[in-house]
DNA sequence: TGTCTGGATGTTTTT
DNA sequence: CATCCAGACA
């Protein structure tokens, strides 16, 4: 027997060795569901399979690099990177892009992630001259997701009486319109939304006889991971893809299904036995990584759903502790409560930052627990919430790269067009754009030719010196790598400098983001690629686009750091931990206010509970607060129902009230009162911290309030264009000053002036008064 | 043409 | 509580 084979269980082993025809293996959580994954696929490699003719689809990238390295570790070969293994998303766009000319696409097409995608529709409301209070971009875009995730296009969304009647119902009767607009504008705009990788992958495979052949004939082999989470759009490739081999492994466990939201349909798992012939089906229930009450409690919680495959998970792990349910007295005792349970199981038990998490419904509850880490100096991590390629100077550099690969991106252009600050405002834009959907051609295109389109003097100057910058640009894409072009942009443009020169805190940090960004170009230029031939591995721009796109926040913050762990509970799918704790366990915030309506959205929100509590390896906390502010308003909630689903025997109740003592356990190092204490000391300087920056900001307003000027009689405006640094000149409202600075374009001059009794102002010389005086 | 400000307004979960 | 956007100014 091969050597990798011998550290699996039977049901394991089995798994693995059944490479042939159809196979749902059901992996209940923690049951060495990845190693399975990654074994089977170094097997079917070490009996001859080429790495080519494998496709393993992934819940996240991260998870497919981290198996990429187990699988060449197994065989000792590079060959395992030549898999091509990902997310549904990260690799349809890779297909894509040797594809999508096929669509009518260009092979540099934009991805759209949702804020863009969400600005499209902005737009597109107002030109259909539709009240964006009744459509708006939020409720616009879920539903036109919803649609697609259906394999729903444009036409059969308005054509379905159904669907009509539900957007009637809502109120919302224009949004099949909007839809055909929305999708119509993306097209013109060379650009695909999330959605849109899946359902253009599936029309490539329904229209393109050919090409469906050559990847059923390429993909001999599938693995699908968490199975459980697939909506109608990737179960319909998978099925046209398989079709011709039936070579299709899928794992998954119903129990862990928590993204219906996104379209995710259960009923994939629960049928995929007829889908093919002869299907195999596998269970995996011992589960290796909890403590025998974690995992009773669990179970004991999911019998509560209806309508499940069968199973029940097991463990020959000790007993362990009894699960820990914390009640505090508000959001933010929660916090400390939390910080100070850290410190005492570090001090106590030995466990290290990085054997923490905390887990939560949303992301907003991340706040008061970032603040107690922060105060007991606890390193942490946060996943989720904004990532790195949302912040403002990251995408605003990005929007340049984009438009370089794809003048087509109209986003990306107005994003961009006048930051720096160039002249060409929003009159311009919209004149722009306007013209642009006249005639039926891209925003570019009208910028092209802007004296055509009858812009003039000054605008037209600053057009064209802008569209010949972006071309100067568009002429390196093919001499110049990724890295190389995009310093030239930074630098170019001159916002880089203008980060540079920005010392408040946040210009700093603005302009360590954006020399961070440079670094992650330069690693991926630097990084080797596959070794295919006539595949996309390149590294030129818009490879590099279209990849950051897709990743996720878990795929780029590291996960061994020693830092203590905080993310929603959706992005703790797959993660264990030996300390979990779940905090906000608070009726209308979990289950959430918005899932209770219906039974299928609470068995939901149950199996995300689910999800959370098997997180755990060796101790687990449950809290929740008796108050709570949401929306900057103060809230009661009753404890989750689910707290009454775990068998109280297996739970130790306890109250951590505002600084009172908590009464978790007797002994050894006092219950955390020595915590308190610290706390206390540390408290207090909040509040003088506050006042002292308060009276700082009055004094400032102060500062602000100007002290009035009557103008000399003999006041005459002088040419803004003579004036000099160092001159001294007078204003008519601010009286005499000096000249610090001159900045700003050509068409837009700016003088920083330093007034005798007002200080500094930055004063627009276009508008201004001023006379020059010596 | 750009900046500042107050008032409205929005919170599930994510590729 | 934060952020975002429409109108007042410079």
């Amino acid at each position: 027997m091969q050597d990798y084979l011998k550290g699996l269980n039977p049901n394991q082993r089995e798994a693995v060795t059944t490479t042939e025809g159809a196979l749902m293996i059901v992996a209940g959580a923690g049951s060495g569901k990845t190693k399975v994954l990654t074994t089977r696929i170094a097997h079917l490699m070490a009996k001859g399979v080429d790495a080519f003719n494998i496709l393993a689809l992934t819940f996240t990238n991260k998870a497919a690099a981290e198996m990429k390295e187990r699988i060449g570790h197994i065989l000792g070969t590079g060959e395992a990177r030549n898999l091509y293994i990902g997310t549904f998303h990260s690799v349809f766009a890779r297909i894509m892009r040797g594809e999508a000319h096929r669509l009518g696409y260009p092979s540099s097409f934009t991805i759209y992630d949702t804020d863009d995608a969400k600005s499209v529709l902005k737009t597109v409301v107002q030109e259909l001259n539709l009240d964006p209070q009744h459509y708006k971009p939020n409720a616009c875009y879920n539903r036109i997701s919803g649609a697609k995730n259906a394999l729903v296009g444009p036409r059969e969304y308005l054509n379905d009486y159904h669907i009509q009647q539900e957007d009637m119902r809502a109120n919302r009767p224009m949004l099949g319109q909007i839809y055909a607009a929305y999708a119509q504008r993306c097209f013109k705009n060379g650009a695909m939304d999330f959605d849109d990788l899946l359902i253009k992958m599936y029309e490539l495979l329904k229209n393109f006889p050919e090409a469906l052949h050559k990847y059923q004939h390429k993909f001999k082999y599938i693995l699908i991971d968490e199975y459980q989470d697939t909506n109608p759009a990737q179960y319909e490739i998978i099925k046209l893809l398989g079709a011709a081999n039936e070579n299709v492994c899928v794992v998954g466990d119903d129990a862990q299904s928590i993204y219906s939201f996104r379209g995710a349909t259960i009923q994939n798992i629960l049928q995929f036995q007829n889908d093919y012939d002869d299907v195999k089906v596998i269970k995996l229930e011992q589960n290796y990584r909890s403590t025998p009450n974690i995992l009773n409690a669990a179970n004991q919680i999911i019998k509560n759903n209806k309508g499940q495959i069968e199973k029940t998970l097991f463990t020959d792990q000790p007993t362990g502790e009894n699960i820990k349910l914390v009640r505090t007295q508000s959001d933010n005792d929660e916090g400390k409560y939390v910080a100070d349970a850290i410190m005492e199981n570090k001090l106590r038990n030995h466990f290290s930052n990085k054997d923490f998490a905390i887990l939560y419904r949303t992301n907003a509850q991340s706040r008061s627990f970032e603040e107690s880490l922060r105060r007991a100096g606890i390193p942490y991590t946060i996943f989720g919430g904004i990532s790195f390629y949302q912040r403002k100077e990251i995408k605003d550099y990005i929007a340049y790269l984009r438009l370089i690969v794809n003048p087509q991106d109209e986003e990306a252009l107005k994003r961009i067009i006048n930051y720096p600050i160039r002249g060409i405002g929003k009159t311009t834009v919209d004149k722009a754009i306007l013209f642009a959907n006249q005639n039926e051609i891209s925003m570019w295109q009208v910028l092209e030719s802007a004296a055509y389109y009858g812009f003039k003097s000054g605008t037209l100057q600053a057009i064209d010196e802008f569209v010949t910058m972006i071309k100067s640009f568009h002429s390196m894409l093919p001499t110049k790598n990724a890295y190389d072009i995009a310093f030239h942009v930074g630098k170019q443009t001159g916002f880089v400098k203008e980060l540079f020169n920005d010392k408040s805190t946040e210009g700093v940090q603005r302009y360590e983001n954006v020399q961070e960004l440079l670094n992650s170009i330069k690693e991926f230029i630097e990084t080797p690629i596959s070794e295919e031939s006539g595949e996309v591995g390149d590294k030129s721009l818009g490879t590099y686009l279209q990849q950051i796109t897709l990743l996720t926040d878990s795929d780029q913050k590291d996960p061994n750091a020693d830092t203590v762990k905080m993310m929603t509970i959706h992005a703790s799918k797959g993660l264990e931990y030996p300390v979990v704790f779940v905090g906000g366990l608070e009726e209308t915030l979990f289950p959430s206010g918005m899932s209770i309506n219906t039974r299928e959205e609470l068995e939901e929100e149950r199996r995300l509970f689910y999800v959370a509590v098997t997180r755990a390896k060796k101790r687990l906390f449950l809290t929740y607060a008796n108050t709570r502010y949401k929306f900057g308003q103060l809230t009661q909630n009753e404890p989750s129902r689910f707290i009454e689903e775990i068998p109280q025997d297996l739970v130790d109740r306890s109250y951590a009230g505002g600084g009172l003592k908590n009464q978790s356990s007797g002994s050894g190092w006092g219950s955390g009162s020595a915590f308190d204490r610290m706390r206390k000391t540390t408290t207090p300087a909040q509040p003088q911290e506050r006042t002292f920056v308060s009276a700082v900001a009055a004094g400032a307003l102060k500062n602000q309030k100007e002290v009035a000027h009557t103008p000399s009689t003999n006041f005459v405006p002088s040419d803004p264009a003579t004036l000099q640094e160092g001159m001294k000149v007078e204003h008519q409202k601010f009286g005499f000053g000096e000249v610090m600075k001159l900045e700003g374009s050509a068409h837009n001059p700016v003088a920083t002036i330093k007034f005798d009794q007002n200080g500094e102002k930055k004063i627009m010389l276009n508008y201004a008064k001023l006379m020059i005086v010596q």
